[in-house]
This record gives C-alpha cells, sequence and structure tokens, in this order.
DNA sequence: CGAATTCTTGACCGGATTCAATTCTCGTGG
DNA sequence: CCACGAGAATTGAATCCGGTCAAGAATTCG
C-alpha cells in the first residue's frame, strides 16, 4: 500500500521517520466518502472536526444571501480542512465534495497531541497553514487586480503547481473537474464571461480544453501574461 | 503599566494566568519603530522573523509588474505577522506601515516553545490563525461578490468589529487613516470609483465621513445591505 | 505661504453582466 | 440501441457598472 497524500507531501518537505510516518497513517483511518455536491462543514454550524483529503477535490465556499456564492479555496488530496478549529466553533465557510471524495475525520486533539509529540510534524503543519494563507492571498490578488482571462490562466497555473508537489501531474494536461459555474463562482464573475474569456485562451492558443482537463500550452507564457508567482508555492529548499 | 494589545486579545478569549501573561508580554520586549510608509516584510525576500503589531496600522499587500497593488489584509494592533515562518523562507507579500507603528520582534523559535510549554497560549494562537482565515476569505468575498458600495460598507465593518474586540472602539466613529487610493486598492477598484462610492454611502446617509475617520450612521443597515457576517469575527463563547 | 499629496467631479469608454435562446453532452430507461 | 431529458456549454444582443483620462479643488505639511 502506497503512502497517504498527506505523508508524501510533508514527506517532500522534511525526512519522516518510521515513527512519524506511522502516527500519520494511523491518523487517517476514520474515513468518510462523500457524493459529488455533498456538504461535509456548513457555514455557521458547528465544527470541531479536522478533515484531511485522502481522495478527490473539495471547495471551500461561502453564499450569500441573494445567492451569489464565491469560492474561496481547493482542497486536494493531502490538505487538510479545519486545522485550528479548537477554539471557534461555528464554521466561517462551508466546504463540500467537488468530485467523489474520500476524507479521514480526525478529532482536533490530535492535532493539539502533534504539536507536544512530533516537532517536525508540526513544523511541516505550520508549513502548510503558511502554503494555505499563501494560496488565499493569491486568490485574493485574482479577484482584486485581474482581468478575467489573467484569473483563469492564474488558477490553472495554481492547480498545476499544487499538483506538482503531491506527484499527481499528469504533463501539461490539468484535471479540471468543475464545471464553468464552479470556474466563475471561483473568479468572481459571471458564468457567461467565464466561458467567454476561456474560449479566448483558446483562441490564441495558450490553453487546450478537453473534457474535464485542461491542456497548458505554454506555461511561460501564461505565467508572464497572468502574473503568476510559482514561488508563492515552491516547496521548502535548503 | 497597562497590557499588550496582543495580552488583550487573548486574555478576552480565555483566563491567562500571571505566568502566561508574563511570558507574552517578555516576548514583545524587543521594540521596532517603523515610520509611515516604511516596508517592514518585503515579497521574495527572507522572512524569519515573528512581528506583533503594538501600536498602529500595517498592510499586508502585493504588487503586479504592471505597478497594479492588491492589499491583501490590514493588521491593527495585536496582531501577528509572520506567525507560521519557520518553514517557508521568503515572504509570499509585502508588509508596510500605514500610520508610524510601533512593532516587536520575535525570534519564531520562541513562538515554536510556545507549543511545547504553554498549551493556553499556543490554543489562543491557533484561534488567532483560524480568525485570519476567516478575514481573507471575507476579503475574497468582498473582492469576488459584492458591488462596490458593499465592499467599502464590508470593510468598514470587519475593521469596526475587530477594534471591538481590542477594547478600542470609539462609538460608531472608525479610524480610517488609509487614503483613498488604499481604500481601491483594498477593494480591488479604481481610485475614482472608490471616490464616488464613497460619496454615494454619504448621499443615502449610511455613513458620515471625517478627517480620517468614518461614522457608521446605521449599523444594522449597513450589515443589511453589505451581506457582512458579524460571526467571523465573534470571539469564543462558551 | 507654497508644494505636494489627496480628494472631487466631468466625460467617455470598455469589460463584464444580464437576459435569452440554442447546442452539446451524457446518463438513464424504454 | 436509441430516444429522452437534465445539466452544461455556447453564442447573441442590450445594458450597465466600473475603469480611464483629465482637470480642478481642497488639505496637509514643511
Amino acid at each position: 500500500m502506497s503512502a497517504s497524500p498527506l505523508v508524501r507531501k510533508l514527506g517532500a518537505l522534511c525526512l519522516l521517520s518510521e515513527e512519524e510516518i506511522e502516527f500519520l497513517e494511523g491518523l487517517q483511518n476514520n474515513t468518510l466518502n462523500a457524493d459529488r455536491g455533498r456538504d461535509f462543514i456548513v457555514e455557521g454550524k458547528d465544527l470541531r472536526t479536522t478533515f484531511i483529503v485522502i481522495e478527490g477535490w473539495a471547495i471551500r465556499y461561502s453564499v450569500l444571501s441573494n445567492g451569489r456564492r464565491q469560492i474561496l479555496s481547493y482542497a486536494l488530496p493531502g490538505d487538510i480542512l479545519g486545522l485550528h478549529v479548537n477554539f471557534r466553533a461555528t464554521a466561517t465557510y462551508s466546504a463540500s465534495a467537488l468530485t467523489p471524495l474520500k476524507l479521514s475525520v480526525v478529532d482536533p486533539r490530535r492535532v493539539i497531541e502533534i504539536s507536544q509529540k512530533f516537532p517536525i510534524i508540526a513544523a511541516g503543519l505550520s508549513w502548510c497553514t503558511a502554503r494555505e494563507f499563501a494560496i488565499l492571498g493569491d486568490q485574493a490578488v485574482r479577484l482584486g487586480r485581474l482581468s478575467a482571462r489573467q484569473r483563469l490562466a492564474h488558477l490553472f497555473l495554481e492547480l498545476w503547481h499544487r499538483f506538482a508537489l503531491i506527484g499527481d501531474n499528469n504533463g501539461d494536461w490539468l484535471e479540471i473537474p468543475m464545471t464553468q459555474q464552479d470556474l466563475a463562482d471561483t473568479l468572481g464573475m459571471s458564468l457567461v464571461h467565464t466561458n467567454r474569456s476561456l474560449k479566448s485562451l483558446r483562441d490564441i492558443d495558450l490553453i487546450s480544453v478537453e473534457k474535464d482537463h485542461v491542456r497548458l500550452n505554454n506555461v511561460k507564457a501564461l505565467i508572464e501574461m497572468s502574473e503568476f508567482n510559482p514561488e508563492h508555492l515552491s516547496e521548502f529548499e535548503i
């Protein structure tokens, strides 16, 4: 049996001992499957659980009273949701399965245990937190200061680089399980304009699209035109 | 001498022991003053320091190659910058003093020390982290799904509620040390449109503006019209 | 008092939204 | 195997919110 995505992710950061790996794997043995569309965290409801994504995609989002939705971030295998729930009891966002999802359900008290017993893992989780902040910061830049086409390219590049870290990259092809409505709700645009902007990226041959997949035809040019900064996601280097 | 803002903030969450208070105050005795406009964190540069804001306002921001700037968040007294720097060595954002600023400079190794020796404080910092995430998530909602007037109202409400926690609220009046250009860069809008939107909020009497201050004339109506959710910032309740 | 920054207002333009209709895709059941 | 229907993608047309350019008024501060 191969290592869990979280172990692979942290293992790419620093050398984990047998004991640490065992602990991390043991953390994830209480699993839960969620169908596409199923909410497993609901804004305003009690949240006293930490989730680790094992397989599939999840979204974090918030819905306004007029029905408009803003997707805040995507959670991929190895990502953790609700890492800091000890005090705050009510969720400030919702989370749902974008694809069939396999989660592990973790008692947050075990997270506290980590900082006392496994300093290396604790440092790794701290790194994950910093990374989440960087990703969310990039999302704010996208929403605030980029044009429609730039937003799309920027988001694709983020996801592509994130997959690179968990070693799930498929060449230039990127899995895109979300609908155009999901994309629109991520990038703060309308469905129609999302469609048109995608088309215009295709027209200038920067991307190719096939069922549920996008091909980044010219990563360098995409980085250039979208002001994407790969450093924000690069893994730790000595 | 009165307690530091950080102690007041965490003290509002949970009862701190003498020892814990002493430790937190001791953490902040290495101070640094920065003039308005002075960058103390620079994107792309090495960052191995944790800062705690003692007095004044700071901004976290990112600048694109075309010169456009996106302000990500405001740091107020008691807020911590660079809490999770142990691994990631390069800053993914810049930070600068919006007003004359008094910071304390903390060795991040002392932050690690906390999780081992002061579990209550560690829990408090974890709560701070969750709160920062909620604030940044709200920023994404503002940028992605709110109209210009809504964004302004939403931001004012955020700041007003944040001041409430550190006990620095001045009735309905809110200190606004930033220029309209700063506001524009926060809310992803142009300077001109920021000015016009402010005027339209004044015209319908939701706010009043005076030098460096805004008065929220009708908090309830502002919350209503801007879709602001105070729960995201409310402190921990039993 | 004078220079520089900040704020305000006008005019015009364009990117993005909205409404609406059509086409495409794909899972399901006859 | 194909017809059907629901969701998803695409395209057109009209509109509008917000951006850009430009100029002037008001503050602030040395």
